[in-house]
DNA sequence: TGATCAATAT
DNA sequence: TATATTGATC
């Protein structure tokens, strides 16, 4: 039953995301009172103003950014359409991408699963914040998110490497010993062996390594049988103290695709989109799941 | 120019 | 502390 060390490639974003990161998840989404209610139903399923939803075909299966305003005040009416939300509150409601702040990015585990995902398939090398961005295919996410994820990202290795070195053991803290959050966010997505040498080159277990005109999509699909995913829908107030390899439960995700702005840019290196797999069903035109996300507020 | 990286700010 | 922003450089 221990067969995840090799399969955690298969296993795209099974992790399961802890309560309270959730909470900011759902914040961001949906305002308390809409929680309390609990029964909405997505009155009109077309509520979203979703203004720009045509142009470039978005020909990944795009995720939802995990946004969470601050954890303080009661999350209000915030919506920078990041995840479509229907806020109308902001200034314009309409064009806010640009010149808008965004509210600060909360690395999820599923977040920088799929970060490190990214990493891993384009290689060290090749895996610079726009480009890694790109293949994330998150709704919301940014250039600048990225590039400042890879910094710390690219630390924690450097760190790694030079744990490692020493006694193969990875139980040296350099610095302040103890595990903190960033280390544990970072445990939680293992590390491709090939990002601790210095060996530039990459391989992925799956993806068909695409040759010029053959770009076969959809191959992961986790391979596990039949995965029925039953929601024990337990309340859990915080897991044990060592989630060491994070092999959570399973637990859907929010997906919402909105907008797409995957720029295709001549000079890209051209990321094939195969790798991504879906998790659950992602229909935008029924957003009810979504709810299901909340905790139940019962403790 | 635009992107990346490292440093710095919040 | 985690993430955002800035500034130098490519």
């Amino acid at each position: 039953m221990r067969e995840d060390d090799s399969n955690w490639f298969f296993k795209w974003e099974d992790e399961l995301p802890s309560p309270q990161e959730l909470m900011p998840l759902t914040q961001s989404l949906i305002t308390p009172d809409l929680a309390l209610a609990f029964n909405i139903q997505n009155p009109h399923p077309n509520t979203h103003p979703t203004p720009p939803p045509p142009p470039p075909p978005p020909p990944y299966p795009p995720h939802s950014a995990a946004f969470s305003s601050q954890p303080n005040s009661s999350a209000e009416f915030d919506s920078p359409e990041l995840s479509g939300a229907a806020g109308g509150s902001g200034p314009g409601s309409d064009e806010p991408a640009r010149t808008l702040k965004r509210p600060r990015l909360v690395w999820t585990p599923q977040l920088h699963k799929r970060f490190v995902d990214a990493v891993a398939h384009l290689g060290i090398k090749n895996a610079v914040p726009k480009t890694i961005m790109q293949l994330m295919s998150v709704d919301g996410l940014t250039r600048e998110n990225v590039a400042s994820h890879l910094q710390k990202y690219r630390l924690y290795l450097k760190r790694m490497q030079g744990s490692m070195s020493n006694s193969g053991v990875v139980g040296n803290n350099s610095s302040s010993g103890m595990d903190s959050a960033t280390d544990r966010l970072f445990a939680s997505s293992p590390v491709p062996a090939h990002f601790l040498h210095s060996n530039p080159d990459h391989f992925m277990p799956f993806v068909p390594t695409m040759h010029h005109h053959h770009q076969m999509a959809a191959v992961v699909a986790a391979p596990g049988p039949t995965h029925h995913h039953h929601h024990p829908q337990p309340q859990f107030r915080h897991f044990g103290s060592s989630p060491p390899n994070g092999q959570f439960e399973h637990h859907p995700f929010l997906r919402h695709t909105t907008q797409s702005q995957v720029q295709r840019s001549n000079s890209g290196p051209v990321v094939p989109p195969s790798y991504l797999e879906d998790l659950d069903s992602g229909n935008a035109a029924n957003g009810k799941k979504i709810l299901t996300l909340f905790p139940t507020g019962d403790d």
